[in-house]
DNA sequence: AGCGTATATCGTAAAAGTACGATAGACAAA
DNA sequence: TTTGTCTATCGTACTTTTACGATATACGCT
């Protein structure tokens, strides 16, 4: 995208953009359900499940690797790749504080 | 971004990457604070408030209004906006989904 | 050592996102 | 009607994202 000016901005609202901008693609949706499911998965699995190329599957793992999300464990020559429970938590905290913050009482327009 | 191969996932995979898209920058999460601790605003509002544009505002405004998230009526010379507490459920429901689906007992890696 | 398998990284083309000035349209007040 | 105010849209410059082929690296096996 262009240039974000992430100083206007407090650090919590930078942060749940950071993480939501993970979300904010199908792939990764993906790659996270299939997790889900399949407690743990490497690389060519999901090159299998996804029908992308082995190096935007890499890709994408990276960005759910750089926000914590995931995190992936070498198991000979492969890599294991998990969902980090603590991590998720506090995501799901992250956006659970910004949903319940709206009270449904207060109809408006 | 690039092309996103939509057909690839299902539509409730794009459907909550679409929504999340909305959440992935700061600005408009800003806004949506705004509106909840105000219940409503205008326009000019949120350029005094955030210290963007007010065509980078209305810019952001227009993204909201398009996954529905916020509706805006006109009052005079300018425009109300609030949010919709219907598809605020919905879309909450959408990432509780997801964050409920995964069991946090499974430790893994 | 040599081979096959699995993954990460580099480089790149195409597309989408961000921000803003300029402009246009709509309304209220003078 | 003219002026001032508020908002939406257009056009544009710049940045980031997406996807993939090509390549490099690492490991296990023979």
């Amino acid at each position: 995208m262009g240039v974000t000016k992430t100083d206007l901005f407090t650090e919590k609202q930078n942060e749940l953009a950071k993480v939501a901008k993970v979300f904010a693609h199908p792939a990764r949706v993906a790659i996270l359900e299939y997790l889900i499911q399949a407690n743990s998965c490497i690389n060519g699995d999901l090159v299998q499940e996804l029908g992308l190329a082995q190096a935007t599957i890499s890709q994408h793992l990276r960005e759910l690797k750089e926000v914590g999300l995931i995190k992936g464990s070498i198991e000979g020559v492969s890599v294991n790749y998990c969902i980090d429970p603590i991590r998720w938590t506090e995501v799901q905290n992250l956006f659970q504080d910004l949903f319940s913050g709206f009270p449904k009482i207060s109809g408006c327009c």
